[in-house]
DNA sequence: CCAACGTCCTGCGTGC
DNA sequence: TGCACGCAGGACGTTG
């Protein structure tokens, strides 16, 4: 299957920027949910006549605050994604939220349908149990071995548990393992202090470069500015079972792992 | 507490 | 050509 690919914390963070930029300033004038189950938590008309004032993001949750105290929040999951309506030539199919301004429109648009927005006015929010977000500067390498430390699972169900870390899917857990040359079937307290100093930087710097390509763009995910991202061109495992290692040339391989795909080197990863 | 697994969902690729 | 089937995967709830 091709495109089809999952945001992940670069691209939430892409789409965190874009919305920033569009959003910033605008009052919401109307709304209209044509699948209300994608609303998990309050009510969605409630943002109606109020103004956003930033956008940010934690793990892959976006978190939209308005005036009063309110705060939208948003999921994306598997096939989700924001499109700026003035944007669109044609007529995009699977939009389940839209969201007005005097001047345009945002879309929520979702095929499968797994994703979520919440609406909270009292200080609730969906993303209590998330980990430590990569990007953050307490996360250290001495935070990612006290977070390994206990962890008898394969250190790339680790990477992509987000109530451990928050923001790892499975394209950046295989890309990130590879360029910390580290088997993702180790057993994450097998780690020496090395080998997760190792990790941390490639959890860092991947991320980083992925962000400043713009995301991995895939079908699902698109920049409503029109620019594509550009991350896809730079990954040297994810998908490329049967090509050669652009380090050694040995074929990667690929691997299930807890019913998701792993891709690796056997011989620059151990 | 930790780990494993089923569930949600739809489009697409495969095989007959 | 058409149709049934299985796979893709993030997060969460349930079970062990």
């Amino acid at each position: 299957m091709k495109g089809c690919e999952v945001p992940e914390l670069p691209e939430v963070e892409s789409i965190c920027r874009m919305l920033t930029d569009r959003i910033v300033g605008r009052k919401v004038v109307s709304v209209d949910v044509s699948l209300p189950r994608i609303i998990r938590c309050g009510r969605l008309d409630s943002i109606i006549n109020h103004r956003f004032s930033s956008v940010y993001r934690r793990g892959k949750y976006i978190c939209f605050e308005l005036d009063d105290s309110l705060k939208m929040f948003a999921h994306l999951r598997m096939t989700g994604t924001f499109l700026w309506k003035d944007d669109l030539i044609e007529t995009v199919s699977h939009i389940r939220v839209e969201i007005r301004f005097e001047d345009g429109c945002l879309l929520y648009r979702d095929v499968r349908t797994l994703g979520g927005i919440w609406i909270s006015n009292d200080g609730t929010e969906p993303w209590q149990t998330l980990g430590i977000d990569p990007l953050d500067e307490e996360f250290t390498s001495e935070a990612l071995a006290k977070r390994l430390s206990k962890r008898k699972m394969a250190v790339k169900q680790v990477l992509m548990n987000q109530s451990i870390i928050a923001g790892i899917g499975n394209i950046y857990a295989s890309e990130v393992l590879f360029s910390a040359g580290i088997d993702p079937q180790r057993i994450a307290c097998s780690l020496t202090v090395l080998e997760i100093e190792r990790l941390r930087n490639a959890i860092t710097s991947v991320l980083s470069a992925a962000i400043n390509s713009g995301g991995t763009t895939f079908r699902d995910f698109r920049l409503s500015d029109g620019k594509d991202g550009a991350f896809q061109e730079f990954l040297k495992v994810y998908r490329k079972a049967g090509e050669a290692c652009s380090r050694c040339g040995t074929k990667i391989r690929r691997i299930v792992q807890a019913q998701r795909s792993s891709y690796l080197c056997p011989k620059c990863q151990r």
